[in-house]
DNA sequence: CATGCCTGTCATCGA
DNA sequence: ACTCGATGACAGGCA
């Protein structure tokens, strides 16, 4: 009856990297022709695919599998698909990625209408052709340099549109949000967006400290989990906030080439190093801060993945998130993430995040984002290495730091192989991810004023993200004096330890929540308990009434005789038998009572002793003593009660 | 002005 | 020996 209402926690482990592996094996697998069960004809070309792919992206793939079931299926397609508009769209779905110029732009726009690739339409297109193409699009208001909480606080402050902004986007804020929480997330959605991020990794904590992981596991938080990696996050954050003036002076700069010897290019040294704040930039465009209003609608929203827990209740919303990166050469990947993260409002949170990633991208051309976009500097897209991650966090694209999957990828990038990635995903979200940033630029500031006044040949943002060697390697090849060189040290020393202050606190936080909730649980569970109690009690309390009740009929009834009694006795003496609990009043007040039923008191009574009706508890005024049976002749040691020993002495006298 | 909260920083410890 | 992360303690800012 209890147990079966007693369940066993339910935990869910999900794999962030899951879908990414199997679409990368299928991409592996393609490229082998292994296991590809359709072939794609256009245009006198031939493509080999795999069914379950295309049809899960395209609906003109879809209708026409699911006509074919054959093997060797081979697929014609109409005559106003290209080659050169399906084979961005054949990469874009076993990758995400779709790689597109501006020449080509056009012709796969096509073809994807034509086949109907889903999602990529709306989301890609229904925006970057206007932003190719529309010739009325001026070149102003394209610094989007702000990304942290404390600038974008600050440039709303000092912007009425940001007001507007700030205005649209307060509704979606849980009104339980403080003061200063609300308005950082008024005020500059990548930011919250950026705390999303964290929330990849947050699960650290619990490999760290495994009480944190015991505590989270008790209390169901071992899927839920939306916890942060504050390091990333302030280095992105801070490292951000330096637009590139001029690119090409940059390039220029000495600094450059000795970066170079570090293993990035060029332009990523000229991008991790030389990038004076334009005080400018960060405030002649303060709409670019956060969201743009009029284009809400770009991406589509897409279906949450859920996740179950038994206890407590999971997060029912995990909001996806698309990452629109930009790659070392000439083409623009627009991909689509999806990433367990935790929001109030998914579908709101989202659509911000899609606006900023709208506006950015609206952005690209002008600014020093799509320098790196020119055929000059990479002729080949290549695959994202942890260098190129991190320089590409450097980047005034504050969508591509701010959602994080940089941040995620450049981590997963720096531990493992670019391939292997961090592993799962367990998060916890707490409200504490959304507010790092608070006071955070005035140290950042004074610390930036400090380095101005070391006369530091590169940024101090960065070198906190910098790993270990990268770290070592730079503050070799650059020639510091003593005094910048400790001032270097010092900085990074004080960042990471503010980065893990934060984590610890969080986690603290975390833990007391944890707990909090397990003692909620144990209340709850001690309630239910001392009901279960108090009802298995009452039931027992009726079921010895009824015995009672049926132990007077029979009494009543069959009038048995002392013999019949005594025989009676013996069979039933046993010490669970619910009648031992009246045996010692009912032989006083029944005519069948009397000295021959004390064997059959005695008897009932011996191995529990004498019970009072409706209690458990055993009456002290027993004593063992000897009782003679006259059937056996025997005497036996019994337990009897003290009215029991007196009746029979006063009946006989 | 006192208080509590938040955050950064320092010192220390253990890995 | 050195680095790094975690964490307690302290101080300062702020509401």
């Amino acid at each position: 009856m209890t147990m079966s209402r007693c369940k066993t926690s339910e935990f869910t482990f999900q794999s962030s990297v899951h879908s990414t592996h199997v679409l990368r094996c299928l991409d592996e697998q393609r490229q082998k022709d292994h296991l590809c069960d359709v072939t794609v004809v256009v245009e006198n070309r031939s493509y080999r695919a795999h069914r379950s792919v295309l049809a899960s992206c395209s609906e003109f793939f879809s209708a026409r599998m699911t006509k074919h079931t054959g093997q060797g299926l081979i697929i014609s397609l109409p005559d106003e698909v290209t080659a050169e508009g399906f084979e961005p769209l054949l990469q874009f779905a076993y990758t995400a990625k779709l790689l597109f110029t501006k020449e080509n732009v056009l012709e796969i726009h096509n073809c994807a209408t034509v086949l109907g690739f889903k999602n990529l339409d709306k989301a890609c297109f229904d925006f970057i052709l206007p932003k190719f193409f529309d010739s009325n699009k001026g070149s102003s208001g394209v610094q989007k340099n702000q990304c942290c909480k404390t600038k974008c606080w600050k440039a709303k402050n000092d912007s009425g549109l940001n007001n507007d902004v700030a205005n649209v986007t307060r509704n979606d804020s849980p009104a339980t949000q403080s003061p200063k929480k609300q308005e950082a997330a008024n005020t500059c959605s990548p930011c919250q967006a950026e705390t999303d991020a964290d929330t990849e990794t947050e699960s650290d904590y619990s490999s760290l400290c495994p009480k944190y992981r015991k505590f989270q596991l008790a209390c169901g938080k071992a899927q839920s989990n939306t916890d942060t990696e504050p390091e990333d996050t302030e280095s992105t954050c801070s490292l951000n906030c330096r637009p590139c003036s001029s690119f090409e002076k940059c390039k220029s700069e000495d600094n450059v080439s000795s970066k170079t010897s570090l293993g990035l290019t060029e332009e990523e040294a000229a991008m991790y190093f030389c990038c004076p704040l334009t005080e400018q930039s960060s405030k002649e465009t303060p709409q670019n801060l956060c969201l743009d209003k009029t284009s809400p609608q770009m991406f589509p929203v897409a279906s949450s993945s859920s996740v179950k827990s038994s206890y407590p209740p999971p997060h029912p919303y995990l909001p996806t998130r698309e990452v629109v990166q930009i790659r070392a050469g000439n083409e623009l990947t627009v991909s689509e993430c999806k990433t367990e993260t935790v929001c109030p409002n998914p579908s709101k949170e989202r659509s911000s995040v899609e606006m900023e990633v709208a506006n950015q991208l609206s952005a690209w051309p002008d600014t020093c984002c799509s320098r790196i976009l020119e055929p000059s500097l990479h002729s080949q897209a290549v695959e994202m290495k942890s260098s190129e991650l991190r320089w590409l966090k450097q980047l005034e694209c504050p969508f591509l730091r701010d959602l994080g999957a940089v941040d995620a990828q450049v981590r997963c990038s720096e531990t493992t192989s670019p391939s292997e990635e961090c592993s799962y995903i367990s998060s916890v979200h707490s409200e504490e991810d959304s507010d790092s940033f608070d006071t955070e630029g005035d140290s950042e500031s004074y610390t930036s004023e400090q380095a101005r006044l070391m006369q530091l040949p590169f940024s101090v943002d960065g070198i906190v993200a910098l790993s270990r060697n990268d770290f070592q390697q730079m503050v070799k090849t650059q020639q510091l004096t003593r005094e910048q060189l400790d001032f270097v040290h010092d900085v990074r020393r004080r960042s990471k330890n503010r980065i893990a202050a934060r984590r610890c606190r969080k986690r603290k936080l975390d833990c007391i929540h944890n707990l909090e909730c397990e003692i909620e649980r144990l209340w709850n569970e001690k309630e239910k308990l001392t009901a279960e109690k108090q009802h298995l009690d009452q039931m027992r309390l009726k079921t010895r009434e009824n015995y009672s009740v049926l132990y007077d009929k029979l009494c009543a009834e069959a009038k048995l005789q002392p013999e019949q009694l005594q025989v009676f006795a013996k069979y039933t003496s046993l010490g669970e038998c619910p009648f031992s609990a009246h045996l010692s009043t009912k032989a006083q007040l029944y005519p069948c009572s009397g000295p021959e039923l004390q064997p059959l008191a005695s008897c009932l009574g011996t191995d529990t002793g004498i019970y009072e009706p409706g209690t458990s508890t055993r009456t002290d005024n027993t004593r063992n003593l000897p009782v003679y049976n006259p059937h056996t002749g025997n005497s036996k040691i019994m337990s009897i009660s003290a009215d029991q020993i007196s009746k029979p002495e006063t009946e006989n006298s």
